[in-house]
DNA sequence: CGCGACGTTGATTTGCCTCAACGATTGTGG
DNA sequence: CCACAATCGTTGAGGCAAATCAACGTCGCG
């Protein structure tokens, strides 16, 4: 790692920070004593709604997904977080308000993770994480805001053609069982529509 | 204005700000050289598709509205700003991209508005300011993640029900096809949706 | 006054869901 | 390591929420 003379567990984030802006070692040291790894095994929860969201992961290694159950026990994937990818329930962690999702592992998976008292601490401590985490938000915002675009103006079948543009490292990861959860179809429509895509496709 | 001797142009700006997190009357010197005031007129653009947004506006008086124009020509509104809240196409104004959406005035506004470069300018200037638009992201990306698990798990009319109860202040600001469009639904559909609810609400 | 946007209502269509059945795959406890 | 269960992906038949198309009265505004 050209940032740093030696690897600790926190290495993954502080390389992803440094991408970003660069660290002194003072911040650098920061992150390794405000974030602490945890190991989700597959199923395993990290957030369940009712609960106060307690922790801002960021994932090392493996898979998470965050989803609201509706009335009639469906689930809706809002996001998936993969290696190098922030989640949380933002709004249950800043206000400290029972949180109306889940956080689930789909696979055994490593996140680097800090509570809020320690997020505002890093912040008072070192404010170049108020632009860190200013641009992380940015970026946020910028893919929900597509996102919300795409549900009004397109087609079930359009969304998964821009899912298989936006996320090929993600359709041999997921079942389609996820990706339709995620979509925001039954898996049942999303088994046809690859049917149509398939015929279309070899004609 | 208890926290300023005397009042400008920037003022409610300057008062927005200052109930986030105090400023010092170096900082609020900065709000006044960076920001401008400009007036739409009803009808007129701040933002068309193809463009690329350079300003990052707060709206002072009126209401803007933030929309996509899909292929078939239809509107779908994302986002409505009065009265002290924020608009602007994040992802063209950071990104320096061709916006894919459009914003305009439904009734005469003035915004405070800001270029890319000064913001840029502002956040090196006074970091306080990241911490300041920081929270402001949050808000917005909060407000965004609960769009889009309603969007999936409730109905048109769950979502025009609680459309009445997040903005009461809004429903007789707006027609009926605005609010048709924010929600997702044709005009018609809205229509009939409050039908169903007169007739339920009298019984 | 006249024109265009609005809001309403009816008839018909459609995109997607529900329920149900089936084989194929995965995984898991004995 | 195998047997059985559970989940997955597919396909068919039927149903429903919302869209589409069309017609019509009202209102604000130039």
């Amino acid at each position: 790692m050209e940032n740093s003379s030696q690897t600790t567990t926190a290495q993954p984030l502080v390389d992803f920070f440094f991408k970003l802006i660069p660290l002194n070692p003072a911040e650098k040291e920061l992150v390794q004593s405000k974030f602490h790894p945890h190991l989700f095994l597959k199923k395993q929860f990290a957030l369940q709604h009712g609960d106060v969201c307690e922790y801002f992961n960021f994932v090392v290694r493996g898979c998470l997904r965050l989803y609201k159950v509706d009335d009639k026990g469906v689930y809706h994937i809002l996001q998936f977080a993969t290696e190098n990818h922030w989640i949380s329930d933002l709004s249950s962690f800043h206000k400290r308000t029972k949180s109306a999702f889940d956080i689930d592992a789909l696979e055994d998976t490593v996140v680097l993770r800090i509570t809020y008292d320690d997020l505002i601490d890093l912040y008072v401590k070192a404010p170049k994480f108020d632009r860190i985490f200013r641009v992380l938000l940015e970026n946020h915002f910028m893919q929900q805001q597509d996102r919300i675009g795409q549900l009004f103006s397109s087609t079930a079948e359009e969304r998964y053609q821009s899912f298989l543009e936006n996320y090929p490292h993600l359709i041999n990861r997921l079942s389609q069982v996820q990706i339709a959860s995620y979509l925001g179809v039954t898996p049942e429509f999303l088994s046809r529509i690859r049917g149509r895509i398939a015929k279309n496709d070899s004609r």
